[in-house]
DNA sequence: AGCACGCCGACT
DNA sequence: GTCGGCGTGCTC
């Protein structure tokens, strides 16, 4: 009987749904579950995640070849709640497990060629010129792997080394080349004890370079080599004074950290009794070690981010972690900043803009215990943690946390699935919950905690509703209504700032003909093409093709086609027309591009630069600018008329979040929303910023038909070339679902229907939808089902647009 | 996901 | 006759 490992291969392909055996050598016996191993794959070397050791017959298998860290990757609670995650979001280990790993795969595998060691009076006679001179290169040279040789003897290499390493006289190793190696760099330190720094500097009057360096070394106490160009100090002055004793070089490891200059004194505030109050739970759970959920409600301005702070002081005082996430990466330096002011070094910030290397310093703080808070986009949850007391989402009801690509998984979910193995207590803060969140804080899942007043003393902002159909009827076109004009007006000539959102969801600026009603749209993907004023191009957002803007109707050949709809470069435009004076700056998905660029232009707005800031969604969160007092929302309804059952839902939370962007200083604040909803109930409680009133509207209409949280919704997209084909597939799979699910209970199987946008890039994409009351049984039902796993097939449990 | 194996068209 | 296209199927 030997030891056999159970091994997850690193491939995130559908059909590769089981672990494989593989022998543990005795040299790598101490090999338990949670190991990255690099195995032998088919013809390939592959990494592979240890899930289980067992005791058998080793017949038949290949052997672990090496381990790829020195201790286990992967601890019970990581490998349990990767189970979890594959059994909840029906996909494979593998996709799961890869969530955890800093890249997407740990290790660059290479092999490498070597000649034998047993070469010597081998009789190579009989080889061709070509296969002597790489055999020569090889005993020149040393190993050297398959690139280095093509590029050296050509295309033809592979095959000359093949013939080589079939006669033995080359050897084919491999090598696990790790991306992720510690970077070390260079640093200069004084020697020289500080009270004497000035006698030594008054005696280099004939030195002058030394004397810069001593001076910038006395400002700081490390110095960086690659600094030194700057101060125009050669390497020579470097060793002269090394030599001196003056200055040592030493070695240091340098931590790759974006954030490293974000947060450095500001002053904690002091709790309101609510805010002690919502502490004081949290803590004990954590503190009790007991798995806890909380629901903290509190509205924009309430101090929820000083709550964080406070549960999180409390797990790092009980030697517990603790994981911060926060809806988008833009968002991290917020908070970011407000951590590090308490907490200093021991945060670190994790998500999927920052470098490979980043992330991997960052995992490495974390696995040695050198960090405790991890701050981040939903990646930040599989932080290689031990023992987390507490895990916060802020934005709880934000989509984003839903992961678009496989697994499809929701941080939410996640976070509580990962909190309840931990031990650990869930916080999930929003001025607007998520509908699911607060029916279920309603029942009992979590615990309600309210924060009801602006912790500033600050009053709700006053809010002003257009009806643009009024406005279009008494024949005012333009994409600001008067009321707003007017509150622009007034704000900046009392010098305060102002925030514009447009609702771009869904609304985009396709062009169309007036004459015909032709709407120009891309023959690939059957969406509307989008202008771009900027260089008069259209352009596809699903396919990225470009092509020029036509003076006239491709069809119809009508010179009146007109470029329609609301792109905020046209707001800017307008608003520079009706404002002549405004300083207006655009913040959108092509003004931030790289990842601080969005903090830069909050920045620039909150230093005064600007006095308009213009922009989509984005502009409506997670800053707190004290000098602006008036939003502006162009077009609150846009997303209403999507064929999507959480558009209300939608809705709401962003006209709740924009409009609380508006006053949070001392000065009150005003609100105009233009919409052609007015009656919309979503409108309205948005407008009065009445969370109850929305949500039992909200509940009362999912329950009547049957949405969430009431069931739950699987959605299926089978995509193919051929349009016949993917609908035939299609059918296939829904008889397969309806006999799996047939004796479910409340369980409905909606479909095929061809998909909203039912072809991107040339491929045709057809829907299924299940809804049902118990989905453990029908996701059990589902994961035995084989010809759902096929690449052709997209499974998304918990879908966050049913389209 | 790769990579090998295998079965049909255009070339030396 | 061969090189090479990409459609299945397998990987402990």
């Amino acid at each position: 009987m030997a030891k056999i490992a159970q091994i997850i291969v690193n491939i995130p392909a559908q059909t590769l749904r089981t672990p494989f055996s593989y022998v543990l050598p005795e040299e790598l016996g101490f090999i338990t579950a949670g190991w990255r191993v690099l195995v032998p794959f088919g013809s390939r070397w592959q990494e592979g995640f240890v899930v289980d050791v067992v005791k058998g017959d080793p017949t038949g298998l290949k052997e672990v070849h090496a381990v790829l860290e020195d201790s286990p990757w992967f601890d019970d609670n990581m490998l349990q709640l990767a189970k979890w995650i594959s059994e909840r979001y029906l996909c494979t280990l593998a996709a799961a497990m890869r969530l955890f790993l800093p890249g997407k795969t740990g290790v660059k595998i290479k092999t490498f060629y070597a000649v034998s060691p047993f070469l010597n009076g081998t009789d190579v006679a009989d080889l061709t010129q070509e296969q002597r001179k790489v055999l020569q290169y090889l005993a020149d040279q040393g190993p050297a792997s398959a690139d280095q040789l093509r590029r050296e003897f050509g295309p033809t290499a592979l095959t000359l080394i093949r013939k080589l390493v079939d006669r033995k006289l080359v050897t084919a190793g491999i090598q696990a080349a790790k991306a992720n190696v510690p970077k070390y760099q260079p640093y200069l330190r004084l020697l020289v004890p500080p009270e004497q720094v000035a006698a030594v500097m008054a005696e280099m009057a004939h030195k002058p370079a030394q004397k810069r360096l001593m001076a910038a070394l006395q400002a700081r106490p490390l110095l960086a080599m690659s600094d030194l160009a700057k101060l125009k100090i050669s390497r020579e002055t470097v060793k002269r004074m090394e030599a001196a004793g003056l200055l040592e070089v030493i070695r240091q490891q340098v931590l790759r950290d974006s954030y490293a200059d974000y947060g450095v004194g500001q002053p904690d505030l002091i709790l309101s009794p609510e805010q002690r109050q919502a502490v004081n739970y949290i803590s004990q759970c954590i503190g009790e070690r007991k798995s806890a959920s909380f629901v903290l409600h509190g509205i924009t301005g309430s101090g929820k981010t000083q709550v964080y702070i406070e549960v999180v002081a409390t797990a790092r005082r009980l030697g517990r972690q603790a994981i911060v996430l926060v809806p988008e990466i833009a968002l991290t330096s917020q908070l970011v900043t407000r951590f590090k002011a308490r907490f200093g070094a021991d945060v670190v910030v994790m998500h999927s803009k920052l470098s490979i290397r980043e992330r991997f310093d960052a995992c490495q703080r974390l696995r040695e215990k050198a960090a405790g808070i991890v701050i981040g986009a939903r990646s930040a949850l599989f932080a290689p943690l031990s023992d987390i007391g507490v895990i916060i989402l802020d934005e709880e009801h934000e989509f984003t946390y839903k992961q678009e690509e496989i697994p499809r998984y929701h941080a939410r979910e996640v976070a509580l699935a990962r909190a309840a193995l931990a031990q650990a207590a869930v916080v999930l803060g929003s001025a607007t919950p998520a509908i699911e969140t607060y029916y279920n804080a309603l029942k009992g899942k979590h615990r309600l905690l309210t924060l009801p007043a602006r912790i500033d003393g600050g009053s709700l902002p006053e809010v002003t509703v257009v009806d643009m159909r009024a406005e279009l009827a008494q024949g005012r076109r333009g994409v600001i209504s008067p009321p707003l004009k007017e509150l622009l007006v007034e704000t900046l000539q009392a010098g305060e700032q102002a925030i514009v959102l447009l609702n771009r969801r869904g609304y985009a600026t396709f062009v169309l003909c007036r004459e015909c009603g032709h709407v120009m749209t891309c023959p690939h993907c059957a969406v509307s093409l989008v202008y771009y004023a900027s260089n008069r191009m259209l352009r596809c957002h699903y396919c990225q093709r470009q092509q020029p803007a036509p003076d006239e109707c491709p069809r119809c050949g009508s010179r009146y086609i007109r470029f329609f709809g609301t792109g905020t470069e046209r707001v800017e435009q307008e608003l520079a027309k009706l404002l002549p004076q405004a300083r207006i700056v655009r913040m959108d998905q092509d003004t931030t591009v790289g990842k601080l660029a969005h903090d830069r232009i909050l920045r620039d707005f909150a230093a005064g630069k600007y006095n308009i800031l213009l922009g989509t969604q984005m502009v409506a969160k997670g800053h707190d600018i004290a000098n602006v007092t008036a939003v502006g929302i162009i077009t609150a309804d846009t997303a209403l008329h999507l064929p999507d059952f959480r558009a209300a839902e939608r809705t709401f939370a962003l006209l709740t979040q924009a409009a609380g962007r508006a006053g949070r200083g001392k000065k009150p604040g005003r609100v105009v929303i233009q919409t052609y909803n007015p009656e919309h109930y979503a409108v309205q409680s948005g407008a009065e910023q009445d969370y109850l009133s929305f949500y039992h509207h909200e509940i009362s209409f999912r329950q009547e038909l049957f949405y969430p949280p009431f069931s739950d919704i699987i959605k299926f997209t089978v995509q193919g070339s051929a349009e016949q084909r993917a609908w035939q597939r299609a059918q296939e799979i829904v008889q397969a679902i309806e006999a799996a699910l047939s004796a479910i209970p409340a369980t409905q199987v909606i479909g095929p229907f061809p998909a909203p946008l039912n072809k991107i890039k040339d491929i045709y994409r057809m829907n299924i939808l299940i809804k049902t009351g118990d989905s453990i049984a029908v996701r059990q039902r589902l994961a035995a089902l084989d010809q759902l796993f096929n690449p052709d097939v997209l499974i998304d449990v918990d879908p966050i647009n049913v389209m």
